[in-house]
Formats: C-alpha cells, structure tokens, sequence
DNA sequence: CGCATTTGACCAGCGC
DNA sequence: GCGCTGGTCAAATGCG
C-alpha cells in the first residue's frame, strides 16, 4: 500500500518520528479513500502563485515510481469512496500519468482518508493533515509536513523529513553501526552520534559540507518500528547554491568500500541520486515558498482537512507549504535502489518526465513542453535541453 | 597531509 | 535545582 499523509509534526504532539511510522503502517488497504474531486488537476496549486517553478512541472519522483513498478497498474486500483458511498476504481498508473505533468504529483495523487485521519488525530494530536493514496503494496510515499515550534529544541525552525528504504546494512563497519546513508546532491559531514531513548538504533548528525558555513543539517536514523526505513530529518537550510559536481566530490562523505560495493549510488554525483536529488529540488522550493507563505496554524488544521477534501476552495499551496516528500519502499530497498541504479544510462530528462510520460508526446509538442518548462525553471535547475549543467548554471548566477 | 568518522564530554531545553 | 534527553563540540583516530 501506498501512503500519502501530511502530518504537522509540531514537537508539542512529540514529534516523534516513529508516530510517523505507526500512521503509516496502522492503516490498511480497508481505508476508505476519499476522493479528489475530478479532475485530478483540480487539485493543483494555483499556478506559480509563489513562483512555483514546480507547480506545472510533472512530478520526477512520481513518474519514476510509476515506471519502476512502485505501483503495479495491472494489480494495483485506487478505490476511491466519495462521501456518498460510491466506489471507483482507477488503475493507479492511469492516475499517475493522465495528467501529463500539468500538476504536481500533489495535485495528482493527493487523496483524504477521513478514516486515517481520525487515527492520527487520537495518535499525534490534533488535525493532523493526512491523504493517502494507494500504491504498491510493498512502497509507500509519504508528505508529511513538519513545523518544530521552539519546543525544548533551541529556536523555531523547520524541520523536514525524508522516509527513504535504507540500504543493506553494512556489517563488519569499524563503527558497528553497520549504517549506510544514502547520499544525495549535498555533501555531508558527520559530526554526531546519539542513541536515542526509545529506539535500538543510535541517530546520526550530519552538517552540510558542501560549502563552509552552511547552517544545513540533517539527522539519520532507523525507523524504530521498520528497521528497513530510514528516516532523514532535514533541518535549517542551505544557504548555498547546488553544489557542482566538483565541489560535492570536494566535501562529499568518505565512502566504504563495502559502502561501494552494496551501494553503487553511494558517490555524490551518481546519476543514481538524481532521485533523491529530485528530492531535494522539491524541498529547496518549498523552502523558497515557506519564506512568503504564511505558516499554517493549528487553528487552521480544520481548514486544510478541508481544503483536501474540496480543494477548489482553497490554496494549496499553504497545504503544501513545508509539506515533506517522503518516499519508502520497505520492502524492496534493493530494488529501490536497482532502479535508481538504471537511471545512470538513462536520458536526464527522464528524471524529470519518465519514459512513459514522454513517449505520449510528439516532437512539437515535446518543444512546446520543453519551452514551457523552461518558464517554470527560472534556475534552470533542470537541463531542459540536454545541454546545460548545473555547473554552468552556477556560472551564469 | 587533509579530510571524514568516532565518541565522550559538554550544553541547553524541558519536566518534575 | 536536578535529572533526563537531544543536539553539538572537539580531540583522537583512521583512511586514502
């Protein structure tokens, strides 16, 4: 099954990353889905309301796991419930791709479990915002929204969280922990280890490396009731373009030898972590967002609940706002990983539009997406041409 | 030699 | 104030 849930993880209901966890897996295919309204696009945020280079832009994340099998079209169904009782199913791939990139994987695959929703509520406080959608038995992705409001921590600041499948252990580390943190675009640099009460797996600290005085930081650490996931909190920002190629290598965490060979993904710049880099991208803009959109508030919780139910209504780009992409396959880390693994060899565009989205497309109107993108792109973090490089991006700024 | 990792110590926030 | 816990620091160590 595949999950989709917003959770405002305010440290006054704990914050705990496992309650992530136990919302994830505490509901079952049984749930009754509340539909988005159609269209699906319906959904999508209002266009570019905040810049949103990504608010048109198909989904990277979304299309890679609609074509890595993360949801199997032929076995997996949607079954969605409206208010009135009345079941349809819809072929989960259908969804995923039928709205050729016009809206974001949110306004796409967002849907509302009153039912879920209830459960969160009595597990991790009030109005927790959560959608689901089904998938993969064996994945799940996950948006969790996450504000840390100056509880016991030192100050306010925005904490998002990553659900990845961890890869295999790595036994034999000198440090024991056996952990293998996969990489994304930043460099990271370890600087702590804590085992945390409550959990048999210690919590890593990292700091952005990329660049000197990053404030960045990131925590690892297993889910304590998935062991086969894990949970990356990202906290504080970058205050740093991307890192080119070079200078991820330059900061980029020493890798294992076993690291190496269980992981081929582990270097920086393997195209393998363009993934997690997509990731990444939809974190740096919803860290650009969150700067101009007002935070929702716990009074507001009601109002986003319903804003997901009858988006029409409503701005989704506050729902949105500080949302957490989280995705998980717990079941088939190794295959996660192979799949990321075939992006080496593929067209970079297929990050972006995966080969089943592009294919529908002819050639005009593959350049009048093209062109259109590349409005969407302001950074030109994206290499619509083929051409380009974040390097030379960088030399451009 | 430079960099990353490890790990014990230290610090800060919170609850009692 | 004290203890608990999480987060950070920094010296020691290891690796390439």
């Amino acid at each position: 099954m595949c999950d989709y849930f917003w959770q405002r993880m305010d440290q006054n209901n704990q914050g705990d990353l496992s309650d992530i966890f136990r919302n994830s897996s505490s509901h079952t295919s049984n749930d009754s889905w509340h539909p988005l309204p159609e269209p699906a696009g319906a959904f999508a945020p209002p266009s570019n309301l905040f810049g949103d280079p990504f608010a048109e832009i198909g989904d990277p994340l979304l299309g890679e796991l609609a074509t890595t099998n993360y949801f199997n079209s032929s076995e997996t169904t949607i079954v969605k419930t409206n208010s009135t009782g009345r079941s349809d199913d819809y072929g989960a791939q259908k969804m995923l791709l039928e709205e050729e990139g016009k809206s974001s994987i949110f306004s796409r695959m967002l849907q509302i479990s009153p039912v879920i929703a209830g459960k969160m509520s009595a597990e991790i406080g009030p109005s927790p915002l959560v959608g689901t959608v089904a998938g993969d038995s064996s994945g799940c992705l996950q948006i969790s929204s996450t504000r840390v409001q100056g509880i016991k921590r030192r100050k306010s600041q925005v904490k998002k969280v990553v659900c990845i499948p961890a890869p295999a252990a790595v036994s034999g580390r000198p440090s024991g922990t056996g952990e293998v943190v996969p990489s994304d675009l930043w460099a990271w640099r370890k600087y702590g280890q804590k085992p945390i009460k409550g959990s048999p797996y210690p919590r890593g600290y990292y700091r952005c490396s990329s660049s000197k005085g990053c404030s960045a930081r990131k925590q690892v650490e297993r889910s304590r009731t998935d062991p086969n996931m894990l949970v990356i909190t990202y906290t504080s920002e970058h205050n740093h373009p991307w890192p080119t190629q070079r200078n991820a290598l330059a900061g980029s965490t020493r890798s294992h030898p076993s690291k190496s060979n269980n992981n081929a993904s582990t270097s920086k710049n393997s195209p393998h972590n363009l993934n997690q880099l997509s990731t990444n991208i939809k974190e740096e803009h919803k860290e650009c967002s969150s700067s101009t959109i007002n935070l929702v508030k716990e009074e507001e919780a009601y109002e986003m609940e319903k804003a997901l139910v009858d988006p029409q209504d409503h701005d989704f780009d506050q729902v949105f706002d500080e949302s957490t992409f989280m995705m998980s396959d717990s079941n088939q880390p190794d295959d996660f990983f192979a799949d990321l693994a075939e992006l080496e060899s593929s067209d970079p565009m297929n990050l972006i539009f995966p080969k089943g989205f592009m294919g529908d497309h002819d050639h005009a109107k593959l350049d009048e997406e093209r062109e259109r993108n590349k409005a969407l792109d302001p950074f030109n973090m994206f290499d619509w041409e083929g051409g380009s490089s974040i390097e030379e991006t960088k030399r451009g700024l």
